[in-house]
DNA sequence: TTGAAAGCGTTACCAC
DNA sequence: GTGGTAACGCTTTCAA
């Protein structure tokens, strides 16, 4: 591999004029020296090297993706749109599964410093274990995805950027759907863990179930899921929560599951019991996963605007890497409804 | 961030020292020097800066990852497993997705190049592309996932070094289950790009078929799936696939489907034409992803042993940057059948 | 407009 | 057993 000083003796200048073309100083310099550099610079197939750049600049050119687990098909669609942004970015990502371990994620955490990676998107965990504060104070950048944290500071900023679905309109309109197609008898189904992306889509929920005087016959409907991720467990919960549903009385008939993992799992679990859905029992996800389009029936959900989230995510990431002092703010992004074939139709019986 | 000088002069000792204890080399000195320093690390919070040894070294502790779509669900199960294994040897892992896009695949092997990066996984793609060899002529190795070469060099070596599960053991043991379960009429179903992959999975469906005389009634059927990659699309193809199937006459009663992608899609096409799974026809798919276990009917899969493949490529890649001389090797791993409920039982109607 | 040289944090060779 | 120091490839300041 040609180095910096290969293509400066080839170009016959000194290894200071190559470099400062690499870095875009190039205003000052007479046009044909820049051409011969240029030209030797592809004569000898020059890559810069990163390393050696990073060395001296502090400057990774890469950022961490941290997430509970990648086999999770939220997850594999953020890291898609990571990947992309990043790229667009010049940058490239370095991965890590944490299962929602704490000591992996330390040891994800060390990792990146020792590679002089200075940025990190952080998804869906408990910000609050210490060594996230601990690797903010060493100067790691960290943006976190989809766990709004509810203690701030005491000066009222938040401790972390956070970039969120507006959980609290994801499980509204999730809700208004339902009964404006006509449905009366409404649950909430949800893993019973409670994460405050959770208990915001729960609070939506009634927000709408209270204006229209339904509170009567609305309900949450919890279950807790065993320890391992990946959607498995959380699609067989939802199958084993159809069971629950099935007991209230009256019978519900319109449902709202927390995820279109559990979504997915009930709606198996109600058909196994012989309901129809969507002409008994009408069920809404949220989150949008390409599996949504993919059971039978197709199931409704509510879709985050993934792709003007992740760029929001690079880009806070980027900025804050170049000026680490601006006070982390919290960006809540508007979801939208996905409608199906798994809510009833209006004026359907 | 200590640097190693600091923590040099807080032991009392020099850098020398230093760096041997951060390279074991250990053996020769004073115990009590060994203590101090390990001692100062740990004061100092010490964490050698990879970066400053990668640039000394050229070693950069990072394998890169290369997948057509991190959104499928097998390149995601794989990533996670390489993941794991990477980690298990004090490696991270860089990913980057190639929509199976000759650019894509360039610009991240020059990334790799500059990241000094020396170990590549390649998953899944035409090897035979010239940057490849380009590539590996500059020095990176590259072990190639479930993609095996038709084509070998005039010494008769394979160009890369390659593991896959035995795609012919695969076709042949889906197809003998169906035979075994008493189907007669069979189908192998497939996306029309030939692969050597595809190929070769369809032989071993084609051997299984002739042992029991069953060649005049079996069958390929194909189709082409749009550009994009993801599973959407393939279990999409598979959906509209099944009119094809439905065609036949007489009627298949055993598919094999070429990936479980296209087996899903497949299933729930049939279902629309009211068939029923297993009862009027039965389906068998190939990589045992999760959702096969959790469509209706669950579906029988065959599964290749994921871990140890990923073992394998690493230990291969790790080797490999050590001794770039060795001759490259290709190495099939036997797949195995995982029955559910998409197949008939033997003597059911 | 271009060049010389110091320095980023580490390794490894060679002295002592 | 331990220490001094050149070198890895680059950036950047300062001088010419």
């Amino acid at each position: 591999m040609a180095n910096i000083r290969d293509v400066a003796n080839h170009a016959g200048v000194s290894v200071s004029s190559v470099s400062n073309v690499l870095n875009g100083r190039t205003n000052q310099m007479r046009p044909e020296t820049l051409a011969r550099i240029r030209q030797s610079m592809r004569d000898l197939n020059y890559l810069p090297n990163r390393v050696a750049q990073q060395l001296k600049t502090g400057q990774a050119r890469m950022i961490g993706l941290l997430v509970p687990s990648i086999v999770n098909p939220s997850f594999a669609m953020l890291t898609r749109e990571v990947d992309r942004v990043a790229k667009a970015n010049q940058y490239r990502v370095l991965l890590g599964n944490t299962y929602r371990q704490e000591d992996e994620e330390k040891a994800f955490l060390e990792d990146m410093f020792a590679h002089g990676v200075k940025g990190v998107i952080v998804v869906a965990t408990a910000m609050d274990r210490p060594h996230f504060a601990n690797a903010a104070r060493h100067g790691m950048v960290m943006v976190n995805y989809d766990s709004l944290m509810s203690v701030h500071a005491p000066d009222g900023n938040p401790p972390f950027d956070s970039v969120s679905m507006d959980n609290v309109e994801a499980g509204r309109l999730a809700a208004e759907h339902l009964i404006e197609r006509g449905c009366r008898q409404l649950v909430f189904v949800t893993e019973a863990t409670q994460l405050p992306s959770r208990l915001h889509k729960i609070e939506g929920f009634y927000s709408a179930v209270n204006r229209h005087g339904l509170q009567e016959s609305a309900q949450v409907i919890e279950g807790k899921a065993g320890e391992a991720y990946g959607d498995a467990e959380m699609t067989e919960l939802g199958r084993s929560l159809a069971a629950k549903v099935l007991e209230q009385s009256p019978r519900p008939d319109g449902i709202v599951a927390i995820n279109d993992a559990m979504g997915i799992g009930l709606m198996a679990g109600l058909r196994s019991a012989g309901i129809r859905i969507p002409q008994d029992m009408s069920v809404i996800g949220i989150d949008n996963i390409p599996l949504a389009d993919l059971v039978q029936p197709p199931m409704s959900s509510v879709m985050p605007p993934l792709a003007d989230m992740v760029t929001m995510m690079v880009d806070r990431l980027l900025t804050r890497i170049e000026n680490p002092d601006l006070t982390p703010e919290e960006f809540l992004f508007v979801p939208k409804l996905i409608s199906r074939q798994s809510v009833i139709e209006k004026g359907e019986p």
